[in-house]
DNA sequence: CTGTTAGCGCATTCAC
DNA sequence: GTGAATGCGCTAACAG
C-alpha cells in the first residue's frame, strides 16, 4: 500500500511551493497559466487528490456531508423519507451519514454529540424533538437543522397534517355510516416524544365531535408499534360487550395486525369489521387496504431542500416551515358496517 | 456562535497539558486515578467533545466512520442487511456513512472516489462488484473492503447460498408434484452485475435436472425488478399454450407481482397455481407467502465483524470467507397441482 | 506519571 | 505572482 500523496508532493513535482498548489486547487485567480498547467499537469501524473479531512480541518472548511438523525430507519415510514432525502443528495455534492436511533439515551447522546464534532454541514432530524436546551446547543456550534416530521418553535420545520390525517379517516368511515369506530396507536406517551398518535387521535377525536359522536375511552388502544401488538390490541377491541365496527389504525403495520387477528376470529373485512391504515406503504396497494397517504418522500425531498437553503453560502435564508397534506386512499378493507 | 472548545481548553480548566487530556481521551493507562477525574470533570463541564476531523488528521487516525456503498437501498433486501448492519455498528464507536447507487455511473465512481477521500476507515459493499481495477485502488489506497452478497477472489465476503436457494425452492415445487415450474427474476445481464437472479437459475436448473425435468426457457422470465413488472411476466406466462402450475420468483416482491396476477385472472393461489418467492421480507408472513428465507439481518451483522476483524489495530487477520445458509419456509401459497 | 513539542495535509496570511 | 510561514485540533514521541 503505497502512500497517497500530498501537495508537497505535487510542488516538488511541479517546481512549484505548496501555496501554488494550493492556489490551483482552489481556482485561486492569481496564478499564470503557465505554472497553473505545469501544477495540473504533476496533479494528473500523480493521480492526487486533495485530501477533504485536512481541508476541512484548515480554515474550517465543510465536511461536503449532512446528518440524518432518525429513529428505527428501517420501518417503511421511515424509509420512504430517507428516500427522498437521498435523491435531491444524489444530484448534490454532498455525502450522508446516517444516525439511527433506537434509545431515548441513543437520542440524547446524538444530540449532544453531532453538532460538536462538526462531521456533518447540516442535520435532518426525523420524528424526534429536540429540547430547548438542544436546540440551544445546536445553535451554539452553529449547526443548521431541519426538522421533519416534527417541529420546535425556534427550528424550521416540515410536517405532514397529522391532525387532518385523522380527521380524513374517521369521516371516511362515519360516512359509510359507522358509529362505533375504535383507534389504535403508538403509546402517546412515549420516551422518544413521537407526535403523531397523539395528533391523529386528535383529528379523531374532533371528528367525532363534529358527528356527534361520543368518544369513547376504551375504544382507544395504545401499544408498541408493530403488526403483532396491533393484533393483541383488536382481539381486546373485538372482545368488549360492543365492539366497534370499523378500526382506524395509526399505520399501515397495525392496521395488517388488526386484520389478521378478525380474520382469525373468523370476521371478515370489511363485510363484518372495516378497517383503516394510515402510511400507504408499499405493500398497502397489494393488499388493498384503504389508508391515509402521507407524503413520505416528498417530505424527505422538502426538508434537504429547506437545509440547502440554510447552507447555501451566498444568501443563506431561513427556510418557512410548513406543512404537507394527506389524502385518503379508498381501497378494499372498509365498507358499510353490517346490517347489525 | 460559540467556539467549540479544544483540549487546550480543558487542558487549562484541568490545570494540565495537552498531552495528558488526550492521554485520557484515549484510555492511555499511564493516568493516575486523580488527574484523570480532574479532567473528566473539566470535560463535563465544558461539555467537551474530541473533534473526529482533527483527530484523523493526526497521525493518520482514523475517522470512525465506516462507509456502506449500496444500491436501491430502500429496497427490503437490502433494508434487511443495513439493519444488520446498525445494529453491530450502534454498540461501536463507529458512525455509518451511507453511500446509496442508483445507477451504474454512481457506483463507478463511488468506487473511486470513496478509498481516496479517507472519510470512512473501512467500506461494506452490498451486491456490487468491483472490478479487478477497483481493487486494485483498494489496496493501493489501503482501504479495507468487505464484500457483502457479492465475491471477488482478493476480497473477503459474506455471501448467501444463492444456487441451493434456487434449489430448494424448486425442490419444493416439485415434491409438491409439479412439474411445470416458471422462474421469475431480475434481468440476468444487469448494468450492476448482479448475480443473484443467475445464482438462483443456475439452482432451478440443476434441480429440474436432477428430477428430470427438462428446462424449458419460455419459462424463464425476466424483467426489472419491481411487483409491477413481475405481473406482467406472469400474464406472459399464463397466455403459453401449456402454462405452469408453479412459479418460482427470485424476490418476495415478485412473488407478490405474480400472485396479483393470477387473481386478476381469476385463478387461485395455491390451488390452481403455487407461487413461491425469495428473501421473506416483513410482509411474506402476514400473506402467507411460502418463500425462501434469506439471513439478510445476519449477513450484514456478519459483514460488519467482519470488517473490524481487518480494522483490528492490535491483530488484524484476514477475515474468511463464507456463504450462509438459506431456509424454506412454507406457508400457503404452494401446494399440489390442480388435478388437471 | 505528565508537560512540551513536532507534525498530520491543507488554506491562508505575509512578505517578496 | 509566488514562496515561506502559521495554524486548524489532535496524537505521539520525547523529556523530565
Amino acid at each position: 500500500m503505497s502512500r497517497t500523496y500530498t501537495i508537497r508532493d505535487v510542488a516538488k513535482r511541479a517546481g512549484v511551493g505548496v501555496g501554488t498548489v494550493s492556489r490551483v486547487l482552489n481556482d485561486h485567480p492569481s496564478v499564470s497559466e503557465e505554472t497553473r498547467q505545469k501544477v495540473l499537469a504533476a496533479i494528473e501524473e500523480l493521480d492526487f487528490h486533495p485530501s477533504p479531512v485536512a481541508r476541512q480541518l484548515s480554515a474550517g472548511g465543510k465536511t461536503l456531508a449532512i446528518g440524518i438523525i432518525a429513529p428505527f430507519f428501517t420501518r417503511p415510514a421511515f424509509v420512504g423519507r430517507l428516500e427522498g432525502i437521498e435523491a435531491v443528495l444524489a444530484q448534490s455534492e454532498y455525502d450522508l451519514v446516517l444516525y439511527n436511533v433506537e434509545t431515548p439515551e441513543q437520542q440524547a447522546s446524538l444530540f449532544r454529540k453531532v453538532p460538536y464534532e462538526r462531521r456533518v454541514d447540516g442535520l435532518i432530524i426525523i420524528s424526534l424533538t429536540p429540547s430547548n436546551e438542544d436546540v440551544k446547543r445546536f445553535e451554539r456550534y452553529g449547526m443548521p437543522v431541519v426538522l421533519l416530521d416534527t417541529s420546535h418553535p425556534d427550528l424550521p420545520s416540515i410536517t405532514i397534517d397529522d391532525v387532518d390525517g385523522g380527521k380524513q379517516a374517521t369521516r371516511h368511515l362515519v360516512e359509510l355510516g359507522h358509529r362505533r369506530i375504535a383507534y389504535i396507536s403508538d403509546p402517546l406517551d412515549n420516551p422518544f416524544g413521537f407526535r403523531s398518535s397523539a395528533l391523529r387521535l386528535e383529528g379523531y377525536r374532533e371528528m367525532l365531535a363534529e358527528c356527534g359522536i361520543e368518544f369513547r375511552p376504551d375504544y382507544h388502544r395504545q401499544g408498541e408499534h408493530g403488526r403483532h401488538v396491533a393484533h393483541h390490541l383488536t382481539q381486546e377491541l373485538m372482545a368488549l360487550p360492543d365492539p366497534p365496527t370499523a378500526i382506524f389504525a395509526a399505520s399501515d403495520t397495525q392496521a395488517l395486525g388488526a386484520i389478521e387477528a378478525i380474520r382469525q376470529m373468523g370476521l371478515r373485512v370489511p363485510e363484518d369489521i372495516s378497517v383503516i391504515g394510515y402510511d400507504d406503504i408499499e405493500v398497502a396497494a397489494y393488499v388493498g387496504l384503504t389508508t391515509i397517504r402521507q407524503p413520505m418522500y416528498q417530505s424527505g425531498v422538502e426538508s434537504v431542500k429547506a437545509l440547502f437553503q440554510l447552507l447555501d453560502e451566498e444568501n443563506p435564508s431561513l427556510p418557512a416551515s410548513y406543512t404537507l397534506p394527506v389524502q385518503l386512499i379508498e381501497r378494499e378493507t372498509t365498507g358499510p358496517p353490517a346490517a347489525a
